[in-house]
DNA sequence: ATCTTTATCTTGACAGTGTCAAATTATGAT
DNA sequence: ATCATAATTTGACACTGTCAAGATAAAGAT
């Protein structure tokens, strides 16, 4: 069955094309329900035809959760890098952007800050060099406000960065784990989240 | 094979048996490597003989969380709850108490406040009895200092109690899930976490 | 003591999973 | 046309949770 270009038995471009399948099928089912025989179902083709493209199946979940932070950088930096907006401001807008991109997007999150990646070193190189500038721009917001003076200098601006993803990230994962089952406050969280972060409130 | 009294056919205390061996496996290999055959293994009894103690491998993993529960809240209760200190040490306490029961039980904490068992409603009722009595005695907690001063007044007790939870939650979950793989400066953390979010220093 | 009922445990089986080895097929270079 | 290489498939293996049917022990009734 020939015809349509990409569909001869080379596929064309089979890992992207396993990567995108994998992203929506994570999405709609997440992690645990991700299977590669489903998966090679989707794109058509047969089980283990992803093994020449990804070394396992971690490897698979490793280029997903790269990919999810890409996606995570240009949206932290899009609400925290504005400019004309007083600091404190755009540090709100930082927790909001944080916090809903998490809410957004359950199982991605869940993927690119949970344990099944990070514990025992899973994580590939390729995903480290995306993942490390991840903290380091928000160690760089964070340093910032430091020297600004919306924030106190008087712990250092690594130990406060850790906190307040802490608090983010806490936020982030009681909302999106169903811990918190009522997600209709989370505003009024990350508003809490602001008040109590910042010395000077708003 | 008779002889030593609890090993006949009919096991005796099978439940608990399991629920012990499970334990033990969840904090050695984790909740992903808990297999039930394995664990039938461990108690010398057959593959299935599991089913007529627990409905699936889900009911068995909620009463290993209850039993968790119950363990948190008495170590809970013992770190925060001395009254001759002042309320401020006594928060200190707490956060310590929390992060550092995490830390010794990453799989157990992770099982407990993770999302495989409260994504979905899969928290049966005898579960939900024991661990929101946990969350009630944090927001009591909130509440006392609140009304001492030690904490502000400008946001209901629910919210501060929800974003310091989250705090601790995202500390303890980033340690144990080996984001920050860093694991010697956790008092460190904790201290800054105390600091802001405590309106009068320490 | 014997029969019946009930709770408990085992064996066999099924569908599902990730992963590897060997065979198959297409592509690209010579 | 030939050959090497890359991509894909099929068969197989060990593993998982779960169920149905049979086997066994304990408890209750007579």
């Amino acid at each position: 069955m020939p015809s349509s270009g990409t569909q001869n038995y080379h596929h064309g471009d089979l890992r992207s094309a396993l990567l995108d399948a994998a992203a929506t099928r994570i999405e709609n089912q997440g992690i645990e329900g991700l299977s590669l025989r489903k998966l090679a179902d989707d794109v058509g083709v047969s089980r283990s035809a992803l093994y020449h493209h990804f070394r396992d199946k971690n490897a698979l979940l490793n280029a997903v959760a790269a990919n999810g932070f890409a996606n995570w950088i240009a949206m932290t930096s899009e609400s925290g890098g504005d400019e004309s907006v007083p600091a404190p401001v755009r540090m709100k807008q930082f927790v909001y952007g944080y916090v809903h991109w998490a809410v957004e997007h359950p199982q991605l999150y869940d993927l690119m800050f949970g344990r099944p990646i990070w514990k025992n070193d899973l994580a590939d190189d390729e995903l480290k060099d995306v993942a490390y500038p991840a903290f380091q721009y928000m160690l760089g917001l964070i340093t910032h406000w430091q020297q600004q003076g919306v924030l106190l200098a008087d712990k250092p601006a690594l130990r406060q960065t850790q906190v307040i993803w802490a608090t983010l990230h806490g936020l982030a994962k009681l909302v999106t784990d169903g811990v918190y089952v009522d997600s209709s406050h989370i505003d009024e969280m990350c508003d809490c989240a602001v008040n109590m972060l910042l010395p000077n409130k708003l």
